[in-house]
DNA sequence: GTCTATAACGAGATAGAC
DNA sequence: GTCTATCTCGTTATAGAC
């Protein structure tokens, strides 16, 4: 009824594209002339919804997290081991779309270019994908899916560094299957 | 005696510079006016030692791999645990230096913004790299660091991509002993 | 081998009309 | 909410003097 209620669209569709050339040619390697033009309008109506590049930095991890969180929490109550299988066939399905990245590992690479805003924005985002997989890990122990011994704070991290870096080893060799055996290689080794 | 014995000492220190701008800020993330001010001569001048920024990238990558085989080389009679572990003490040394990130990692990340020689030339740098761990795994079991069951193959590529993912996260975190940790475990593992 | 000067372009950003 | 128009700046690259 009011304008609220009907849905940003021209907002929704440059956070997609965003999120599109974020993870294909990085932050830095996209312009609002690019956006503009995949949505038919001029770049500076862009600055309508997004005051500056940062702002729209700071709208793509923001939403990014949105569905990670969403994520979890949709999968919350399957075995930890079949979370963690999930979250690798969703990783799994960007080397097949684009050769997509891991958005963090992108912009981690960026990082020294941005404000200490996005940085902190990021390093958050990471820390609470963090915390899922370890927490992820010790479930998984309890349900006898990996050893006892597991140091899962480890595991937490190498499990993401290793999505992180393998996806990017795929996109070099344009070879999917390599991240595919990494990742369930680095998952059974964890029994 | 003749001007082929001198050492062209500014080709050199735009090698230097730009490899540090590389790993610090990626290859997109610096100008010849930066190495420019480094060098303390004109951007103009650059031009004579590289024709085109993509030039400089070649020159950057085949210095790597120079770097790199020359590094396997020196250490090729150690034991291949104590291989493994000097080429991780040198990746560490990046996080203390800057928070560099590993070349190929960046690379990568920005792939899609560069020609098909770039992306060949970093393919085949990554091969050669992959090639020697997988050689030096192998090694490890014939000398007994490693069980003798270890899938090498697979080793070798979550070897290399969690170095790549564990600079990343540990720039992310500004935290060194991340990488130290995760990549220890990782080798540790391997027995 | 380094310089000045300049071309040609694309970036982020803003003012103000509609 | 989208537009035109414009500003300012930084980028790669080239021509030609010294």
């Amino acid at each position: 009824m009011t304008q609220t209620l009907t849905p940003p669209k021209t907002y929704n569709e440059a956070l997609k594209r965003g999120h599109y050339y974020l993870q294909t040619v990085g932050f830095n390697g996209f312009s609002f002339q690019d956006l503009a033009n995949d949505l038919g309008i001029r770049k500076a109506s862009l600055h309508y919804y997004f005051s500056s590049k940062e702002d729209l930095g700071l709208a793509l991890i923001k939403e990014y997290e949105k569905y990670f969180n969403n994520f979890t929490k949709k999968n919350a109550k399957l075995p930890a081991i079949q979370q963690l299988e999930a979250w690798l066939k969703y990783c799994y399905g960007m080397t097949k779309d684009h050769q997509k990245l891991c958005p963090i590992g992108v912009l981690t690479c960026e990082l020294n270019t941005f404000s200490s805003k996005m940085h902190k924005s990021l390093a958050k985002f990471q820390s609470n994908q963090r915390r899922w997989a370890h927490q992820t890990l010790k479930q998984g122990i309890k349900e006898k899916a990996f050893r006892k011994n597991l140091d899962t704070s480890w595991a937490a991290d190498i499990f993401l560094e290793s999505i992180q870096g393998g996806l990017q080893i795929a996109r070099l060799h344009k070879k999917p299957a390599l991240f595919q055996k990494t990742l369930k290689g680095l998952l059974k080794s964890f029994s």
